[in-house]
DNA sequence: GCCAGTCAAGTCCCG
DNA sequence: CGGGACTTGACTGGC
């Protein structure tokens, strides 16, 4: 089985290469001129993308093919006080240098939305500002010259004090979502309130690939078995046109269970890989460790170390 | 040039 | 029901 390591829209080894510069819309009310001021949002776009531009480059030359896009590429972009801006239309040439370079190094690149975007909400300006903020990632992939389908991880979203009623207004809003938008998406059970149990509930459903996130499982399940769900989980992926893809990040401390450590722990890794051999041909895992890139460097020098076939600097066999 | 505070979003928690 | 915590990285302001 070929496993392929990814990690998290911000590398520490590259300087200066920030994806996700920012304005607040406190700072952009205190520009007096409007025009001035959505210029200045522009340059902060279009920096973020060529930062994007750098990662891919420093990610290439790394031998590191699954990457995790910032999806704060564009400052205010869904604002309720600048729906007339289009923020795509200025920042065509620098989207469209990122999809040639992705056509000459092949990388697999997703995003995952700020949990803010929640589409199982019974009020309609929040689904309508989370559809929203879907559309302007949809426009960044097809700006990026990218396929659509299964590029953006999300949560199912809030419990609302009742978890089966929750999860039914996922599946009602999710008739009102155009099949574009629908057919980006893949979920991820959550640290605080679904589970692998539920999150699979809505993916078998509604033909959802699901992302498994394995730290979020040892801290939030039902039972902390994974193994009898596993195949249920692999097969959310069969009509996709990608490898399953799942998330690794180890608990800083017991006492901070949820928070990410700075590295990942290769016996959790390996533990997790060792239980689903010959299940799936290839496996890519993303890292989430504070400490980005250099985490996946630290993990394969690791994984070395103790004999694993390692194939470059990202991916590697188990058998 | 560092540290503390602020900023966004939606949910959840506490009083 | 309202205010604060949570989370994340970037940025601002005070010294």
């Amino acid at each position: 089985m070929i496993v392929k390591l990814g990690y998290v829209a911000m590398s520490v080894e590259l300087q200066n290469a920030s994806p996700s510069q920012t304005m607040t819309f406190a700072q952009f009310s205190k520009i007096k001129d409007r025009d001035a001021a959505i210029r200045k949002l522009e340059r902060i776009a279009e920096s973020n993308i060529d930062n994007c531009l750098r990662l891919l480059k420093h990610n290439a030359g790394n031998q590191i093919h699954f990457f995790r896009l910032s999806s704060r590429l564009i400052p205010l972009a869904n604002h309720e006080e600048l729906l007339d801006w289009d923020y795509i239309k200025p920042l065509k040439e620098s989207l469209k240098r990122i999809g040639d370079y992705l056509n000459l190094h092949p990388m697999r690149v997703d995003f995952h939305p700020d949990h803010f975007v929640v589409l199982n909400t019974t009020n309609k300006e929040i689904l309508s500002n989370a559809l929203k903020t879907l559309v302007m990632h949809k426009k960044l992939l097809k700006g990026m010259g990218i396929d659509t389908e299964h590029r953006c991880v999300l949560h199912v979203g809030g419990g609302y004090e009742d978890k089966e009623m929750a999860l039914e207004q996922f599946i009602h809003n999710w008739g009102f979502i155009q099949p574009a938008i629908q057919k980006m998406i893949m979920l991820e059970n959550d640290d605080t309130t679904f589970t692998v149990k539920e999150t699979l509930y809505l993916c078998e459903k509604l033909g959802i690939p699901m992302v498994f996130d394995y730290h979020h499982h040892l801290a939030n399940h039902e039972d902390v078995e994974w193994q009898q769900d596993w195949e249920r989980i692999v097969t959310t992926w069969r009509d996709s046109p990608l490898p399953v893809k799942m998330h690794i990040s180890s608990p800083r401390s017991q006492n901070e269970f949820r928070a990410h450590a700075d590295f990942v722990d290769p016996e959790m890794l390996l533990t997790f890989l060792n239980t689903i051999i010959g299940t799936v041909p290839e496996i890519h895992c993303m890292i989430e460790a504070k400490q980005k890139d250099a985490a996946l460097f630290q993990l394969i020098d690791d994984l070395k170390s103790r004999g694993i076939k390692v194939l470059d600097q990202s991916s590697f066999v188990v058998e």
